[in-house]
RNA sequence: GGCGGC
DNA sequence: GCCGCCAACATA
């Protein structure tokens, strides 16, 4: 594996196709030679992050239950290929027989290319841990078959010339001769299905599998098997060239990452998701020590009440732990905070290893820690307002799932005066679920603009803008002190001077309002918290 | 909470 | 009973 990168431009950007048609000579290839090309830094990159969306499509599929190679799978894979603008690879996974023997356009051509080096690329960023590579190979193998299955029996016959298989399909007349034993002995396939279908002799020791399971005709040592079982053969194949890549590829890694760009790219890779991003907070960490602070100044109603939730019952069921520990992670809790505030509550009414057991994984997964590394985002509006409140404990949004006397004293209780409750009401009563709650942002931050709400963590951060905790686009190390400056006196729940520099007259203002008002709700929070705790059955 | 494994 | 794995998706 060893990419020389050039940093230089090019002059003969195009490559002769001539020369490519020979290199990558068929749709389906095994992976086996690591390719020499010079390549630009920015196609490197782009390659892996279009290999990447590729991968993802058939992560997606399986999650989704779709059995392999189904039409159902086919039909989502194709859907989303093209929805993805990866229709060069459609075509690589579905142009077969009908037009192949004729001339290749050239942009088919391009596109093996890209799929041979994209692989060889994402095997540097998927080598590095265990469940990276489980889930890489597992991918690639999929996209492998479905571009395996797409073939037409003269590519299959060539593809198998091209990659040493020493297997010829059975000539009619040949395949006359033991047609008895293929009807009684093929495993799966009717007798109609049977003459249709190409055959393929190939020394048995290749197919130990189908012949222990004797799902195969077997004479002489020679296994007859069909298209369907080629695919396995040639599958394993190709999963040991891969599997052996990616030792090889853990060894010449440090080679490689030699490059500081390259380095960071294949490191972030994974976590790179593809599409918008909002998963990773860009704000300095949460400590989980100032969230009864936030849970009253900055977090909209649905979440407040799952903390406070929590606070006093030490528990919340799955949904909840779901809508308040994804948007806990969206607002900058670390993972490590995120456990300790879990397991702190919970502790007070489990012991504390059966938390660990039945809680701290899928932490970790929501974090993208765990199995297919995907770091989900936080729970929209339409999601939470959507879910219907479960009678036993979390509620999605308030206003939609509590009913109007209960949240109307919610409210009181949350000292809004009863005009403001009305003014709120007035939304909820007629459905308006999101303006209710853009209200309730106005009425508790005492703002005159309207704000649209369609997200918790945007209701979070907006929150935070008003109050004092701007954040600057490029945080620079002035800029960044002076924010964790404000943090720490956000946790002792009042400003001071020099957190006030250079903010113009009605800013001052409103921070001096808002930081005023977390102070005093601030000073019932413990003796309101603190409640006698009945020890329950636990109902997850 | 669902699915899956022993 | 133990365990692993999943879900999501706003924003300028
Ligand atoms: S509108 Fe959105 S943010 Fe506001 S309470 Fe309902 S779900 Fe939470």
């Amino acid at each position: 594996m060893d990419f020389h990168l050039k940093k230089r431009a090019r002059n003969e950007i195009k490559v002769e196709v001539v020369s490519l048609e020979t290199k990558y000579p068929h749709n389906v290839m095994i992976y086996n030679y690591p390719p020499i090309d010079d390549i630009q830094i920015e196609e490197f990159e782009d390659l892996a992050l279009e290999r990447l969306r590729l991968l993802r499509i058939f992560d997606h599929a399986g999650a989704k239950g779709l059995r392999l190679l189904s039409d159902d799978w086919k039909e989502y894979v194709n859907a989303e290929l093209s929805r993805e603008g990866l229709r060069n690879y459609l075509r690589l996974c579905t142009t077969s027989g009908a037009n192949a023997t004729g001339a290749k356009h050239e942009a088919d051509i391009q596109t093996r290319r890209r799929d041979y080096l994209s692989h060889f690329i994402l095997r540097l960023a998927y080598c590095r841990s265990e469940d990276l590579t489980r889930w890489f190979i597992g991918r690639e193998m999929e996209y492998f078959k479905y571009k395996f299955s797409a073939l037409s029996g003269p590519e299959i016959k060539q593809f198998l010339e091209a990659n040493n298989f020493h297997f010829q399909p059975l000539t009619e007349s040949q395949k006359d001769e033991i047609k008895d034993g293929l009807y009684e002995s093929t495993a799966g396939q009717s007798v109609t299905k049977i003459e249709l279908l190409d055959f393929y002799k190939v020394p048995f020791t290749q197919v130990l599998d189908l012949v222990r399971g004797r799902r195969c005709y077997l004479n002489a040592g020679y296994a007859y098997v069909n298209t369907h079982d080629l695919v396995s053969i040639v599958g394993t194949k190709q999963q040991d060239e891969i599997e052996q890549g990616l030792q090889a590829a853990k060894l010449l890694i440090d080679d490689v990452e030699a490059d500081e760009r390259i380095a960071r790219m294949l490191k972030a890779l994974h976590t790179s998701y593809t599409g918008k991003d909002y998963t990773v907070s860009r704000e300095i960490a949460v400590p989980i020590e100032s969230l009864d602070q936030l849970s009253k100044t900055s977090m909209p109603l649905c979440m407040r009440v799952c903390h406070e939730h929590i606070r006093t019952q030490h528990h919340i069921k799955h949904g909840g732990r779901m809508q308040y520990g994804l948007f806990l992670k969206g607002i900058g809790v670390t993972l490590e905070d995120s456990i300790r505030f879990w397991r702190d509550e919970f502790s007070k009414k489990m012991d504390v290893d059966k938390f660990t057991r039945s809680y701290e994984y899928n932490i970790h997964h929501n974090y993208g820690k765990k199995g297919s590394m995907v770091n989900y985002s936080p729970y929209s509006c339409l999601k939470i307002i959507k879910e219907m409140a479960a009678p036993g404990d979390c509620h999605g949004c308030p206003y939609k799932a509590l009913d109007q006397t209960t949240l109307k004293s919610k409210l009181t209780s949350y000292s809004l005066s009863p005009s403001a409750c009305e003014e709120i009401m007035y939304f909820v009563s007629r459905g308006h679920y999101q303006f209710a709650c853009g209200k309730y942002f106005m009425l508790t931050h005492n703002s005159q603009t309207e704000v649209a709400i369609n997200h918790p963590n945007t209701y979070f951060e907006e929150s935070q803008n008003l109050m004092g905790n701007r954040q600057k686009r490029n945080p620079s190390s002035q800029a960044s002190q002076a924010k964790s400056k404000i943090h720490q006196n956000l946790i002792k729940g009042h400003a001071d001077r020099s957190m006030l520099m250079g903010q113009d007259d009605d800013e001052l203002w409103r921070i001096a309002e808002s930081q005023e008002r977390a102070y005093q709700s601030q000073k019932g929070i413990s003796e309101a918290f603190d409640d006698d705790l009945d020890l329950t059955e636990i109902v997850d």
